[in-house]
DNA sequence: CTTGACCTGTGTGTTACTCACAGCTTTATA
DNA sequence: TATAAAGCTGTGAGTAACACACAGGTCAAG
């Protein structure tokens, strides 16, 4: 029965996990047949290049949507690469966009950090929660102690 | 009753959605009181204040549930500041990673894109799905056309 | 024949919201 | 005053891409 791979040798081969494949399986990606005996999935060549399709594209940054449209368009006979364009310029722009918000939120991140490094540990109050927290992005550089903080 | 405000006041005040305010006060970060003849919730100073805590966390990069757990700390009267510091530096490197295989994957894109400028269109065989796709990380440079691309 | 290791499918949980929707309030109009 | 339109409410469900839990099935060793 080499010409059919079950979930977790064909997981093992593609080095994703076996869950990764049922989802893959359960979305409707890939529609292996079925051993009629227990109804475990039973993957054929036809599904491994499927896969092999998906890894490749989500490695391009389509999503399984994406992927799922694409190939789709494909099995109509139609070529998909006008809207394989398309979609690509779309994710970049998000890609880019999505980059852009997590750096800015890595500066305020380290800027935080650094900042705390002289600060003490404070006590909660009524007033505040937490004054590492609060008195970031209010105070920058002038951060006054109040009462709360011990040490 | 200036004193307290409804989920959408609220939310127009602070510039987020009144779903986001609904969620938060779902996950139990917020517990406004409900006014008994509507069931309507009714903010007041302390929510407002938690809701602010929350929003500047947020901002700093920490998850509702670390947020959760800081302001539990700190009602049981104990300094969240520890922690605050111990999270942090968890999420600072997640952070990095994030951006690191993100910044991968837009450079992947930004290449197959440009590659793509000079490739036409395919219509898909029994054996492939998507040229652009499928041939982009193999054979990088040395792209070779087959009988399925048309022009 | 049983023990144990391994594998299976399916159901549910995850993050931080967003959308859908029936119903209640408030405002404008007739 | 009646009523209709607009707006707001709470709750239930859906999103992306899996990861985890779990009861049960399968297979080799003894």
């Amino acid at each position: 029965m080499s010409t059919s791979l079950t979930v977790s040798q064909l997981a093992k081969q593609l080095e994703i996990s076996a869950d990764t494949v049922r989802h893959y399986v359960r979305s409707g990606l890939i529609s292996p047949e079925r051993d009629p005996e227990n109804g475990y999935k039973r993957f054929k060549g036809e599904d491994i290049k499927r896969l092999h399709f998906i890894l490749q594209a989500k490695s391009l940054g389509f999503s399984l949507a994406d992927i799922q449209t694409i190939m789709d368009q494909a099995s109509h006979g139609e070529s998909p690469c006008p809207q394989v364009r398309v979609i690509m310029e779309a994710r970049l722009k998000e890609t880019a966009a999505k980059i852009a918000a997590m750096q800015a939120t890595y500066k305020q991140m380290q800027d935080a950090m650094q900042r705390w490094q002289t600060q003490p540990d404070c006590t909660p109050t009524g007033e505040h929660i937490c004054h590492l927290i609060e008195g970031f992005s209010h105070q920058a550089d002038n951060f006054k102690q109040e009462g709360c903080c011990h040490e």
